[in-house]
DNA sequence: TTTCGTATTAAAAACGATTTTTTATATATA
DNA sequence: TATATATAAAAAATCGTTTTTAATACGAAA
């Protein structure tokens, strides 16, 4: 019997939301910034201009600072303060190989655990076709968890987290934010950009997930990234 | 001519030493307690307490903290402070796989780059036989650069830290000094751990690396990994 | 003209006393 | 027994100030 169960059931869901410290807001503000250019690479990142535009003191200014460094958004210079990372090609570049190389382990161990394992296929096929039904040239916005952006990052890191070490996925989480910014910061031909099938990129890794083919996961999931990679070549 | 040159090299060097600030210096004492156990795992972190302690503000602390968060060394509760994260032998496990699958790809990367390989291989018989003339039991001080366990750090690091990409360098740093505050805080059995012959070990790493045997090396590393994890299983 | 030292300025780094907010606890009430 | 409520403790954050460091400008000497 749920009786009780349901009972307890208040009628609307009172979803008690994590109280954030100013902290984790300023960063995530500042991540936000970084990763959509508002602040652009190289840029000073003075702490009494930031204590004003966000309207705080100095500590979650500064505090939110020394996170994003260790992220690699930010470089601080010991006595000099704090800067917005520098993006270049080979950075990108960097990324890229780097994401190849730990995400080929990090699926194939994905799909080799067997915990599970029907609900993450589920659940990446509920993911893949919300990022059909959406527009994947809207606007980032981090905030919103249902934008395509949001999702797409999810779908990724789902792909690649079921590994067992959640070291991994943290770094895997970093390069994803990494190489979202170099995708808003440096590609020039947009237009070019968006002829780009991502769906049908998507599906191919979806299925051979779904198939149980790691060698072909593994495959499809780099033809993905390196297609990305193609598109920093061109102005 | 060089006269020029030489005249201009003072009679003592003079080492600009970087200045440090506050923030630096404590985040390498916090981390130092915390690996080798002076902060014990789950221990509380104030800020009033460690503030009163390395005579400072708390802007130092805090950010230091901070810091640390993202090393994996100190975990934040959002609006409940700092604690020394916990470890376990799952954790040590986590870390153990993780650094095989990455280091695998890092040292083939490594022994691939023919730039300045030559310089790269006489550097490592040079940190090795430095090892060999040390003491490997003797105290963990990170402050001397010439201990063990400084340039063992050093050893391995450098094994994998031609790879082409700093982003992975920078993981295995830090994973190296996860595994290494386990090493401190797991293994119960001291006696047994140190008949191991790591000497011997690190020989086969570095012939396998002079040899130009990828494979070998690759092997011979993870077989030196797997044996420190054979010592978190006895009591 | 270049080089070097010095003065000035600006900003980072840090302090410390205080306020606000949140959590933990102890106590009392239904 | 469960649920409020009051109290205490600590985290989070503010803010004005001080110390330290780096960048710049300026002028004197080589």
């Amino acid at each position: 019997m749920n009786v009780i169960n349901l009972k307890k059931q208040p009628d609307v869901e009172i979803v008690k939301l994590a109280p954030q410290s100013l902290i984790t807001q300023i960063y995530n503000k500042l991540k936000k910034s970084l990763i959509n250019g508002d602040l652009k690479p190289g840029e000073k990142l003075k702490i009494d201009t930031l204590k004003d535009k966000y309207d705080t003191g100095h500590t979650p200014i500064r505090e939110a600072l020394t996170s994003l460094v260790k992220d690699g958004l930010v470089e601080k210079i010991e006595q000099k303060g704090f800067v917005a990372s520098n993006v270049s090609i080979k950075h990108f570049n960097e990324v890229l190989k780097t994401r190849v190389w730990i995400e080929e382990i990090a699926i194939k161990k994905s799909m080799e655990n067997k915990e599970g394992l029907e609900a993450w296929e589920e659940n990446l096929i509920l993911l893949n076709h919300r990022l059909n039904k959406r527009d994947w040239t809207e606007k980032y916005n981090p905030e919103n968890p249902d934008s395509w952006e949001m999702i797409h990052k999810k779908f990724h890191i789902s792909l690649i987290s079921r590994s067992g070490s959640d070291y991994l996925t943290k770094f895997c989480e970093q390069l994803y934010d990494q190489n979202l910014r170099f995708r808003f910061l440096l590609i020039k031909n947009k237009k070019n950009y968006l002829k780009r099938n991502v769906n049908r990129e998507h599906q191919d890794i979806l299925d051979a997930v779904l198939a149980r083919d790691a060698i072909g996961a593994q495959k499809n999931l780099v033809k993905h990234y390196n297609i990305t990679g193609k598109h920093f070549l061109d102005k």
